[in-house]
DNA sequence: GAACTTAGTGTTATTTTGACACTAAGTTAA
DNA sequence: TTAACTTAGTGTCAAAATAACACTAAGTTC
Protein backbone atom coordinates (compact mmCIF):
# COMPACT_ATOMS: atom_id res chain seq x y z
CA UNK A 1 0.00 0.00 0.00
CA UNK A 2 1.72 3.57 -0.75
CA UNK A 3 1.05 6.58 1.19
CA UNK A 4 -1.75 8.43 -0.58
CA UNK A 5 -3.78 4.74 -0.24
CA UNK A 6 -3.37 4.92 3.22
CA UNK A 7 -4.41 8.69 3.51
CA UNK A 8 -8.17 7.45 4.89
CA UNK A 9 -6.28 5.43 7.86
CA UNK A 10 -7.68 6.93 11.29
CA UNK A 11 -4.64 7.11 12.66
CA UNK A 12 -3.22 10.44 10.30
CA UNK A 13 -3.23 13.55 12.09
CA UNK A 14 -5.86 15.70 10.54
CA UNK A 15 -4.13 19.09 11.13
CA UNK A 16 -0.11 18.08 10.28
CA UNK A 17 1.66 16.98 7.09
CA UNK A 18 4.93 17.18 5.94
CA UNK A 19 5.85 17.72 2.63
CA UNK A 20 9.67 17.44 1.19
CA UNK A 21 11.80 19.29 -1.40
CA UNK A 22 13.50 16.59 -2.72
CA UNK A 23 16.61 17.48 -4.87
CA UNK A 24 18.30 16.27 -7.37
CA UNK A 25 21.51 17.24 -10.13
CA UNK A 26 21.81 15.34 -13.10
CA UNK A 27 25.19 17.37 -14.23
CA UNK A 28 23.18 19.64 -15.91
CA UNK A 29 20.98 21.57 -14.02
CA UNK A 30 19.28 20.95 -10.44
CA UNK A 31 15.77 18.74 -10.66
CA UNK A 32 13.00 18.43 -8.17
CA UNK A 33 11.55 15.05 -7.79
CA UNK A 34 7.42 16.16 -7.81
CA UNK A 35 4.46 13.84 -8.02
CA UNK A 36 1.40 13.65 -9.83
CA UNK A 37 -1.45 14.30 -7.57
CA UNK A 38 -3.61 11.17 -7.74
CA UNK A 39 -6.94 10.88 -8.06
CA UNK A 40 -8.62 7.03 -7.06
CA UNK A 41 -10.77 7.02 -9.97
CA UNK A 42 -8.68 8.08 -12.84
CA UNK A 43 -11.70 9.18 -15.08
CA UNK A 44 -13.08 11.09 -12.47
CA UNK A 45 -10.18 13.44 -12.73
CA UNK A 46 -11.04 14.83 -15.94
CA UNK A 47 -12.64 17.36 -14.76
CA UNK A 48 -9.61 19.06 -12.76
CA UNK A 49 -6.77 20.92 -14.42
CA UNK A 50 -4.05 18.82 -15.20
CA UNK A 51 -1.65 21.83 -14.49
CA UNK A 52 -2.02 22.03 -11.36
CA UNK A 53 -2.31 18.41 -10.40
CA UNK A 54 1.77 18.07 -9.61
CA UNK A 55 3.02 18.53 -6.14
CA UNK A 56 5.85 17.88 -3.75
CA UNK A 57 5.72 15.04 -2.25
CA UNK A 58 4.00 14.56 1.25
CA UNK A 59 1.48 13.12 3.47
CA UNK A 60 -0.22 13.91 6.61
CA UNK A 61 1.92 12.84 9.35
CA UNK A 62 0.58 9.30 11.30
CA UNK A 63 -0.36 9.90 14.89
CA UNK A 64 2.41 8.16 16.91
CA UNK A 65 5.31 9.13 14.19
CA UNK A 66 8.13 11.68 14.95
CA UNK A 67 7.93 14.61 11.81
CA UNK A 68 11.59 13.28 10.79
CA UNK A 69 10.28 10.45 10.72
CA UNK A 70 7.76 10.99 8.70
CA UNK A 71 9.44 12.95 6.11
CA UNK A 72 12.48 9.71 5.64
CA UNK A 73 9.12 7.48 5.21
CA UNK A 74 7.50 9.76 2.02
CA UNK A 75 11.08 9.78 0.47
CA UNK A 76 11.53 5.96 1.18
CA UNK A 77 7.68 5.24 0.21
CA UNK A 78 8.34 7.31 -3.14
CA UNK A 79 12.02 6.34 -3.87
CA UNK A 80 13.13 3.08 -2.27
CA UNK A 81 15.87 5.40 -0.73
CA UNK A 82 17.44 5.33 3.23
CA UNK A 83 20.16 7.56 4.38
CA UNK A 84 19.86 10.64 2.84
CA UNK A 85 20.28 13.82 3.90
CA UNK A 86 16.93 15.44 5.05
CA UNK A 87 16.87 18.36 6.69
CA UNK A 88 13.74 20.26 8.17
CA UNK A 89 14.03 24.02 7.31
CA UNK A 90 10.26 25.95 7.80
CA UNK A 91 6.86 25.22 8.83
CA UNK A 92 3.89 26.57 6.28
CA UNK A 93 0.91 27.45 7.92
CA UNK A 94 -1.30 30.29 6.59
CA UNK A 95 -4.54 29.14 7.19
CA UNK A 96 -5.66 29.47 3.39
CA UNK A 97 -2.96 27.25 2.16
CA UNK A 98 -5.20 24.03 1.43
CA UNK A 99 -8.23 26.46 0.68
CA UNK A 100 -7.57 27.29 -2.70
CA UNK A 101 -9.97 26.38 -5.10
CA UNK A 102 -8.09 24.11 -7.58
CA UNK A 103 -7.36 21.86 -4.35
CA UNK A 104 -10.69 21.58 -3.16
CA UNK A 105 -11.54 18.53 -5.29
CA UNK A 106 -8.10 16.90 -4.64
CA UNK A 107 -8.68 17.50 -0.76
CA UNK A 108 -12.93 15.81 -1.12
CA UNK A 109 -11.58 12.72 -2.88
CA UNK A 110 -8.73 11.88 -0.73
CA UNK A 111 -8.96 13.47 2.97
CA UNK A 112 -11.98 12.66 5.88
CA UNK A 113 -12.01 15.97 6.28
CA UNK A 114 -11.36 18.21 3.29
CA UNK A 115 -11.80 21.45 5.38
CA UNK A 116 -9.13 20.81 8.09
CA UNK A 117 -6.91 23.49 8.04
CA UNK A 118 -3.18 21.75 7.73
CA UNK A 119 0.11 23.25 8.83
CA UNK A 120 2.81 21.28 7.22
CA UNK A 121 6.60 20.88 8.18
CA UNK A 122 8.64 21.24 5.17
CA UNK A 123 12.12 18.75 4.84
CA UNK A 124 14.13 19.19 1.57
CA UNK A 125 16.79 15.89 0.90
CA UNK A 126 19.42 16.07 -1.60
CA UNK A 127 19.75 12.78 -3.45
CA UNK A 128 21.99 11.83 -5.60
CA UNK A 129 20.00 11.71 -9.06
CA UNK A 130 21.26 8.58 -10.57
CA UNK A 131 20.19 6.92 -7.49
CA UNK A 132 16.91 6.96 -8.49
CA UNK A 133 15.12 6.75 -11.59
CA UNK A 134 11.45 7.29 -11.68
CA UNK A 135 9.31 4.16 -12.88
CA UNK A 136 6.18 3.54 -14.79
CA UNK A 137 5.33 0.50 -12.66
CA UNK A 138 1.76 0.30 -11.24
CA UNK A 139 2.04 0.49 -7.85
CA UNK A 140 4.49 3.21 -7.43
CA UNK A 141 3.23 7.12 -7.50
CA UNK A 142 3.78 8.65 -10.81
CA UNK A 143 6.92 10.90 -10.15
CA UNK A 144 9.48 12.79 -11.91
CA UNK A 145 12.61 15.25 -12.05
CA UNK A 146 11.57 18.42 -12.90
CA UNK A 147 14.42 21.21 -13.34
CA UNK A 148 13.79 23.65 -11.01
CA UNK A 149 13.57 26.46 -13.39
CA UNK A 150 10.96 24.86 -14.91
CA UNK A 151 7.97 24.28 -12.98
CA UNK A 152 5.05 25.56 -13.20
CA UNK A 153 2.03 25.73 -10.69
CA UNK A 154 2.14 23.76 -8.13
CA UNK A 155 -0.51 22.11 -5.58
CA UNK A 156 -1.41 24.82 -2.58
CA UNK A 157 1.75 26.64 -1.94
CA UNK A 158 4.05 24.15 -3.15
CA UNK A 159 5.99 26.63 -5.43
CA UNK A 160 6.62 28.96 -2.18
CA UNK A 161 7.74 26.14 -0.34
CA UNK A 162 9.85 25.08 -3.05
CA UNK A 163 11.50 28.25 -3.10
CA UNK A 164 12.20 28.82 0.07
CA UNK A 165 14.24 25.43 0.03
CA UNK A 166 16.17 26.69 -2.86
CA UNK A 167 16.80 29.88 -1.17
CA UNK A 168 18.29 27.75 2.04
CA UNK A 169 20.02 25.45 -0.12
CA UNK A 170 21.75 28.50 -1.56
CA UNK A 171 22.91 29.33 1.78
CA UNK A 172 23.60 26.52 3.16
CA UNK A 173 26.11 25.75 0.20
CA UNK A 174 28.18 28.70 0.91
CA UNK A 175 29.10 28.05 4.39
CA UNK A 176 29.10 23.59 4.73
CA UNK A 177 29.90 21.64 1.41
CA UNK A 178 26.17 20.15 1.18
CA UNK A 179 27.03 19.61 -2.79
CA UNK A 180 28.70 16.27 -2.44
CA UNK A 181 24.93 14.74 -1.17
CA UNK A 182 23.98 15.87 -4.30
CA UNK A 183 27.22 14.33 -6.89
CA UNK A 184 27.55 10.18 -7.71
CA UNK A 185 30.35 8.92 -6.33
CA UNK A 186 32.63 9.97 -8.27
CA UNK A 187 33.07 13.14 -9.83
CA UNK A 188 35.26 15.83 -11.28
CA UNK A 189 36.19 19.74 -10.04
CA UNK A 190 34.59 20.58 -13.60
CA UNK A 191 31.15 18.64 -12.11
CA UNK A 192 31.26 20.27 -8.84
CA UNK A 193 32.01 23.78 -9.93
CA UNK A 194 29.14 23.43 -12.25
CA UNK A 195 26.68 21.90 -9.34
CA UNK A 196 27.82 24.88 -7.51
CA UNK A 197 26.83 27.12 -10.04
CA UNK A 198 23.44 25.95 -10.43
CA UNK A 199 22.44 26.48 -7.00
CA UNK A 200 23.98 29.81 -6.81
CA UNK A 201 23.01 31.06 -10.05
CA UNK A 202 26.36 32.54 -10.87
CA UNK A 203 29.51 31.75 -12.27
CA UNK A 204 32.60 31.19 -10.33
CA UNK A 205 36.05 32.06 -11.25
CA UNK A 206 37.82 28.27 -11.81
CA UNK A 207 41.03 28.56 -10.02
CA UNK A 208 39.78 30.37 -6.76
CA UNK A 209 37.06 27.67 -6.56
CA UNK A 210 39.80 24.49 -6.98
CA UNK A 211 41.73 26.16 -4.49
CA UNK A 212 38.97 26.24 -2.20
CA UNK A 213 37.71 23.12 -2.60
CA UNK A 214 41.47 21.53 -2.25
CA UNK A 215 42.11 23.43 1.25
CA UNK A 216 38.95 22.03 2.69
CA UNK A 217 40.71 18.57 2.97
CA UNK A 218 37.10 17.26 1.67
CA UNK A 219 38.52 15.83 -2.00
CA UNK A 220 40.20 12.37 -2.43
CA UNK A 221 41.99 11.89 -5.68
CA UNK A 222 41.52 9.14 -7.34
CA UNK A 223 43.94 7.89 -9.56
CA UNK A 224 41.61 7.59 -12.03
CA UNK A 225 40.21 9.57 -15.61
CA UNK A 226 37.06 10.30 -16.51
CA UNK A 227 36.62 8.50 -19.78
CA UNK A 228 34.70 8.58 -23.23
CA UNK A 229 34.60 12.85 -23.46
CA UNK A 230 35.36 14.31 -26.04
CA UNK A 231 37.89 16.39 -25.04
CA UNK A 232 40.42 16.15 -21.89
CA UNK A 233 39.83 13.89 -19.49
CA UNK A 234 39.44 15.09 -15.70
CA UNK A 235 40.98 13.66 -13.05
CA UNK A 236 38.00 11.78 -10.69
CA UNK A 237 37.59 12.38 -7.04
CA UNK A 238 36.08 11.22 -4.73
CA UNK A 239 34.57 12.96 -1.08
CA UNK A 240 35.95 12.09 2.48
CA UNK A 241 33.05 11.39 4.59
CA UNK A 242 35.21 11.55 7.82
CA UNK A 243 36.48 15.50 7.01
CA UNK A 244 32.99 16.34 6.14
CA UNK A 245 31.34 14.24 9.44
CA UNK A 246 33.87 16.36 11.60
CA UNK A 247 33.22 19.73 10.22
CA UNK A 248 29.57 19.31 10.72
CA UNK A 249 29.90 18.21 14.42
CA UNK A 250 32.17 21.59 14.42
CA UNK A 251 29.70 23.51 13.90
CA UNK A 252 27.04 25.19 15.99
CA UNK A 253 28.94 23.51 18.93
CA UNK B 1 -9.12 37.65 28.86
CA UNK B 2 -5.66 35.99 28.23
CA UNK B 3 -4.03 33.04 26.29
CA UNK B 4 -4.60 30.94 28.83
CA UNK B 5 -8.20 31.07 29.87
CA UNK B 6 -9.26 31.29 26.03
CA UNK B 7 -7.85 27.48 25.26
CA UNK B 8 -11.47 25.85 25.85
CA UNK B 9 -12.39 27.89 23.16
CA UNK B 10 -13.52 25.36 20.05
CA UNK B 11 -11.99 27.61 17.00
CA UNK B 12 -8.71 26.65 18.88
CA UNK B 13 -6.21 23.94 16.33
CA UNK B 14 -6.24 20.96 18.81
CA UNK B 15 -2.78 19.87 17.51
CA UNK B 16 -0.88 22.48 16.45
CA UNK B 17 0.79 25.01 19.30
CA UNK B 18 3.39 27.62 18.91
CA UNK B 19 6.23 28.58 21.20
CA UNK B 20 7.86 31.73 21.68
CA UNK B 21 11.58 31.87 23.51
CA UNK B 22 11.21 35.80 24.48
CA UNK B 23 14.92 36.65 24.89
CA UNK B 24 16.04 39.99 26.64
CA UNK B 25 19.24 41.52 27.79
CA UNK B 26 20.19 42.92 30.65
CA UNK B 27 23.81 44.41 30.44
CA UNK B 28 24.66 41.58 32.58
CA UNK B 29 23.73 38.46 31.27
CA UNK B 30 21.23 36.73 28.43
CA UNK B 31 17.43 36.41 29.95
CA UNK B 32 14.66 34.22 28.78
CA UNK B 33 11.03 35.16 29.43
CA UNK B 34 8.70 32.16 31.40
CA UNK B 35 5.49 31.91 32.67
CA UNK B 36 4.35 29.79 35.75
CA UNK B 37 1.94 27.39 34.16
CA UNK B 38 -1.45 28.72 35.56
CA UNK B 39 -4.13 25.86 36.95
CA UNK B 40 -7.31 27.45 37.30
CA UNK B 41 -8.11 27.00 40.85
CA UNK B 42 -4.94 27.60 42.23
CA UNK B 43 -5.27 25.68 45.62
CA UNK B 44 -6.07 22.57 43.27
CA UNK B 45 -2.74 22.78 41.92
CA UNK B 46 -1.19 21.89 45.42
CA UNK B 47 -0.62 18.45 44.13
CA UNK B 48 1.93 19.12 40.96
CA UNK B 49 5.66 19.70 41.35
CA UNK B 50 6.20 23.60 41.43
CA UNK B 51 9.58 23.06 39.84
CA UNK B 52 7.93 21.93 36.72
CA UNK B 53 5.39 24.57 36.30
CA UNK B 54 7.40 26.60 34.21
CA UNK B 55 7.34 27.56 30.27
CA UNK B 56 7.78 28.82 27.63
CA UNK B 57 4.78 30.95 27.18
CA UNK B 58 2.76 29.28 23.69
CA UNK B 59 -0.50 28.63 22.67
CA UNK B 60 -2.46 26.38 20.79
CA UNK B 61 -2.78 28.31 17.48
CA UNK B 62 -6.30 29.52 16.47
CA UNK B 63 -7.66 27.95 13.81
CA UNK B 64 -8.09 30.75 11.29
CA UNK B 65 -4.38 32.21 12.12
CA UNK B 66 -1.26 32.76 10.89
CA UNK B 67 1.54 30.96 12.47
CA UNK B 68 3.46 34.18 12.72
CA UNK B 69 0.25 36.18 13.42
CA UNK B 70 -0.33 33.88 16.51
CA UNK B 71 3.58 33.87 18.07
CA UNK B 72 2.97 37.88 17.83
CA UNK B 73 -0.40 37.82 19.23
CA UNK B 74 1.06 35.42 22.51
CA UNK B 75 4.51 37.84 22.84
CA UNK B 76 1.77 40.86 22.60
CA UNK B 77 -0.38 39.16 25.31
CA UNK B 78 2.36 38.38 27.45
CA UNK B 79 4.08 41.45 27.23
CA UNK B 80 1.95 44.17 25.79
CA UNK B 81 4.36 44.38 22.91
CA UNK B 82 4.38 44.80 19.39
CA UNK B 83 6.93 45.06 16.41
CA UNK B 84 9.43 43.08 17.41
CA UNK B 85 12.08 40.96 16.31
CA UNK B 86 10.30 37.47 15.96
CA UNK B 87 11.79 34.17 13.56
CA UNK B 88 10.36 30.89 13.44
CA UNK B 89 12.79 28.41 13.75
CA UNK B 90 11.97 25.29 13.88
CA UNK B 91 8.76 22.51 14.31
CA UNK B 92 9.19 20.37 17.59
CA UNK B 93 7.48 17.21 17.03
CA UNK B 94 8.04 14.18 19.13
CA UNK B 95 4.56 12.37 19.38
CA UNK B 96 6.04 12.38 23.35
CA UNK B 97 6.56 15.49 23.82
CA UNK B 98 3.31 16.01 25.40
CA UNK B 99 3.16 12.60 26.94
CA UNK B 100 4.88 13.27 30.31
CA UNK B 101 3.59 12.17 33.33
CA UNK B 102 4.56 15.85 34.76
CA UNK B 103 2.39 17.93 32.34
CA UNK B 104 -0.44 15.26 32.61
CA UNK B 105 -2.56 17.46 34.99
CA UNK B 106 -2.29 20.69 33.57
CA UNK B 107 -3.12 19.35 29.64
CA UNK B 108 -6.37 17.97 31.75
CA UNK B 109 -7.02 21.24 33.27
CA UNK B 110 -6.75 22.95 30.10
CA UNK B 111 -6.96 20.82 27.24
CA UNK B 112 -10.72 20.03 25.66
CA UNK B 113 -8.59 16.69 24.44
CA UNK B 114 -5.61 16.37 26.64
CA UNK B 115 -4.42 12.99 24.86
CA UNK B 116 -4.04 14.80 21.17
CA UNK B 117 -0.38 14.93 20.16
CA UNK B 118 0.67 18.51 19.71
CA UNK B 119 3.37 19.80 17.07
CA UNK B 120 4.51 23.19 18.12
CA UNK B 121 6.31 25.79 16.07
CA UNK B 122 8.94 27.56 18.10
CA UNK B 123 9.51 30.67 17.51
CA UNK B 124 12.03 33.03 19.05
CA UNK B 125 11.81 36.71 19.78
CA UNK B 126 14.51 39.61 20.69
CA UNK B 127 13.59 42.52 23.40
CA UNK B 128 14.42 45.37 24.49
CA UNK B 129 14.39 44.03 28.67
CA UNK B 130 13.81 47.28 29.44
CA UNK B 131 10.46 47.35 27.42
CA UNK B 132 8.93 44.64 29.34
CA UNK B 133 8.95 44.83 33.15
CA UNK B 134 6.98 41.89 34.77
CA UNK B 135 4.40 43.13 36.79
CA UNK B 136 2.50 41.40 39.63
CA UNK B 137 -0.92 42.97 38.23
CA UNK B 138 -3.80 40.48 38.28
CA UNK B 139 -4.76 39.91 35.03
CA UNK B 140 -1.77 39.29 33.63
CA UNK B 141 -0.06 36.00 33.67
CA UNK B 142 2.87 35.86 36.19
CA UNK B 143 5.82 36.08 33.89
CA UNK B 144 9.72 36.85 34.62
CA UNK B 145 13.07 37.30 33.50
CA UNK B 146 14.88 34.07 33.96
CA UNK B 147 19.34 34.11 33.31
CA UNK B 148 19.21 31.53 30.51
CA UNK B 149 22.42 29.76 32.04
CA UNK B 150 19.83 29.32 35.37
CA UNK B 151 16.47 27.67 33.80
CA UNK B 152 15.29 25.00 35.86
CA UNK B 153 13.22 22.10 34.37
CA UNK B 154 10.69 23.36 32.24
CA UNK B 155 7.49 21.71 30.89
CA UNK B 156 6.92 19.87 27.45
CA UNK B 157 10.18 19.71 25.56
CA UNK B 158 10.71 23.18 26.51
CA UNK B 159 14.34 23.11 27.63
CA UNK B 160 15.48 21.55 24.13
CA UNK B 161 13.40 24.41 22.32
CA UNK B 162 15.32 26.79 24.58
CA UNK B 163 18.66 25.35 23.76
CA UNK B 164 18.33 25.39 20.18
CA UNK B 165 17.01 29.07 20.26
CA UNK B 166 20.14 29.81 21.91
CA UNK B 167 21.96 27.93 19.61
CA UNK B 168 20.48 29.24 16.80
CA UNK B 169 21.10 33.11 18.23
CA UNK B 170 24.76 32.40 18.33
CA UNK B 171 24.82 31.14 14.87
CA UNK B 172 22.46 34.56 13.53
CA UNK B 173 25.10 37.01 15.18
CA UNK B 174 28.03 35.90 14.02
CA UNK B 175 26.35 36.17 10.88
CA UNK B 176 24.10 38.85 10.86
CA UNK B 177 24.12 41.90 13.40
CA UNK B 178 20.96 40.66 15.23
CA UNK B 179 22.63 41.95 18.76
CA UNK B 180 21.43 45.25 18.65
CA UNK B 181 17.74 44.02 18.87
CA UNK B 182 18.52 43.31 22.30
CA UNK B 183 20.15 46.84 23.61
CA UNK B 184 18.47 50.14 24.54
CA UNK B 185 18.07 53.07 22.26
CA UNK B 186 21.58 54.45 23.53
CA UNK B 187 24.57 52.21 24.04
CA UNK B 188 28.34 51.97 24.43
CA UNK B 189 30.88 49.51 22.28
CA UNK B 190 31.36 47.94 25.46
CA UNK B 191 28.09 46.87 26.22
CA UNK B 192 27.51 45.88 23.05
CA UNK B 193 30.54 43.50 23.03
CA UNK B 194 29.41 42.13 26.41
CA UNK B 195 26.34 41.19 24.87
CA UNK B 196 27.85 39.42 21.88
CA UNK B 197 30.04 37.31 24.40
CA UNK B 198 27.45 36.33 26.81
CA UNK B 199 25.71 34.87 23.49
CA UNK B 200 28.77 33.43 22.29
CA UNK B 201 29.79 32.29 25.44
CA UNK B 202 32.96 33.50 24.70
CA UNK B 203 35.49 36.22 25.04
CA UNK B 204 36.63 38.43 21.98
CA UNK B 205 39.33 40.99 21.49
CA UNK B 206 38.15 44.98 22.14
CA UNK B 207 39.96 46.09 19.58
CA UNK B 208 39.30 43.86 16.61
CA UNK B 209 35.74 43.84 18.14
CA UNK B 210 35.28 47.68 17.27
CA UNK B 211 37.05 47.61 14.03
CA UNK B 212 34.52 45.24 12.74
CA UNK B 213 31.44 47.07 14.04
CA UNK B 214 32.79 50.22 12.78
CA UNK B 215 33.45 48.74 9.51
CA UNK B 216 29.59 47.34 9.25
CA UNK B 217 28.72 51.02 9.43
CA UNK B 218 25.78 50.29 11.82
CA UNK B 219 26.66 52.65 14.60
CA UNK B 220 26.11 56.21 14.10
CA UNK B 221 28.04 58.14 17.13
CA UNK B 222 25.94 60.43 18.94
CA UNK B 223 27.88 63.47 20.19
CA UNK B 224 26.82 62.18 24.08
CA UNK B 225 28.62 60.02 26.66
CA UNK B 226 27.82 57.98 29.34
CA UNK B 227 26.43 59.24 32.56
CA UNK B 228 27.08 58.14 36.58
CA UNK B 229 29.83 55.58 35.82
CA UNK B 230 32.47 55.11 38.36
CA UNK B 231 35.33 55.06 35.43
CA UNK B 232 35.94 56.72 32.06
CA UNK B 233 32.48 57.07 30.43
CA UNK B 234 31.98 55.62 27.41
CA UNK B 235 30.56 57.16 23.76
CA UNK B 236 27.06 56.39 23.33
CA UNK B 237 26.05 55.26 20.08
CA UNK B 238 22.48 54.69 18.42
CA UNK B 239 22.19 52.09 15.49
CA UNK B 240 21.70 52.44 12.46
CA UNK B 241 18.71 51.10 11.31
CA UNK B 242 18.41 51.68 7.61
CA UNK B 243 21.94 50.22 6.92
CA UNK B 244 20.70 47.72 8.84
CA UNK B 245 17.62 47.08 6.71
CA UNK B 246 19.96 46.67 3.29
CA UNK B 247 22.03 44.15 5.00
CA UNK B 248 18.73 42.25 5.73
CA UNK B 249 18.00 42.59 2.53
CA UNK B 250 20.98 41.98 0.59
CA UNK B 251 21.00 38.47 2.38
CA UNK B 252 19.46 35.63 0.77
CA UNK B 253 18.89 37.61 -2.18
C1' DG C 1 46.45 17.47 -38.70
C1' DA C 2 43.34 21.24 -37.73
C1' DA C 3 39.59 22.62 -34.99
C1' DC C 4 37.31 22.00 -30.88
C1' DT C 5 36.46 21.41 -25.99
C1' DT C 6 37.32 21.14 -21.27
C1' DA C 7 41.28 20.34 -17.72
C1' DG C 8 44.60 22.17 -15.13
C1' DT C 9 47.80 25.54 -13.24
C1' DG C 10 50.32 30.38 -10.33
C1' DT C 11 50.97 35.18 -9.18
C1' DT C 12 49.87 39.45 -7.41
C1' DA C 13 47.25 42.97 -5.01
C1' DT C 14 43.65 43.66 -1.68
C1' DT C 15 41.03 42.64 2.18
C1' DT C 16 40.25 40.43 6.40
C1' DT C 17 41.69 38.49 10.50
C1' DG C 18 44.03 37.75 14.83
C1' DA C 19 47.38 38.78 18.28
C1' DC C 20 49.00 42.08 21.24
C1' DA C 21 49.76 46.68 25.44
C1' DC C 22 49.48 51.07 26.72
C1' DT C 23 47.34 55.78 27.89
C1' DA C 24 42.95 58.44 29.13
C1' DA C 25 39.16 59.81 31.93
C1' DG C 26 36.41 59.39 35.16
C1' DT C 27 35.12 57.50 40.24
C1' DT C 28 35.88 56.18 45.12
C1' DA C 29 38.30 55.69 49.27
C1' DA C 30 42.16 56.68 52.17
C1' DT D 1 44.60 65.71 47.19
C1' DT D 2 46.27 61.87 45.90
C1' DA D 3 46.48 57.00 45.14
C1' DA D 4 43.90 53.13 43.65
C1' DC D 5 40.56 51.50 40.74
C1' DT D 6 37.85 50.68 36.62
C1' DT D 7 36.57 50.80 32.02
C1' DA D 8 37.35 53.53 27.45
C1' DG D 9 39.82 54.02 23.63
C1' DT D 10 43.52 53.50 20.28
C1' DG D 11 47.40 51.20 16.05
C1' DT D 12 50.58 47.94 14.06
C1' DC D 13 52.12 43.97 12.07
C1' DA D 14 51.97 39.32 10.31
C1' DA D 15 49.12 35.77 8.44
C1' DA D 16 45.33 34.18 5.96
C1' DA D 17 41.71 34.58 2.68
C1' DT D 18 39.95 36.48 -1.39
C1' DA D 19 39.55 38.24 -6.05
C1' DA D 20 41.18 39.12 -10.55
C1' DC D 21 43.53 37.42 -14.28
C1' DA D 22 45.47 33.92 -19.27
C1' DC D 23 47.75 30.40 -20.96
C1' DT D 24 49.15 25.38 -22.01
C1' DA D 25 47.67 20.31 -21.95
C1' DA D 26 45.14 16.33 -23.38
C1' DG D 27 41.94 14.41 -25.29
C1' DT D 28 38.02 14.25 -29.19
C1' DT D 29 35.93 14.81 -33.94
C1' DC D 30 35.98 16.00 -38.65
Amino acid sequence: MTGSESQKKTNLNPHVSVDCVILGYDSEELKVLLIERKYPDTDKGATHNPKLDIALPGNLVRDDEDLDASAKRILKELTGLDNIYMEQFRAFGDPNRVRQEQDAEWLKTMRTDPQARVITIAYFALVKIEDYVPRADSFARKSEWYPVKNVGKLAFDHNEILDQALQILKFKVTHYPLGFELLPEKFTLGQLQKLYESILGDDLDKRNFRRKMKSLKLLIPLKEKQQGVAHKPAELYKFNMKVYEQLQAGILK
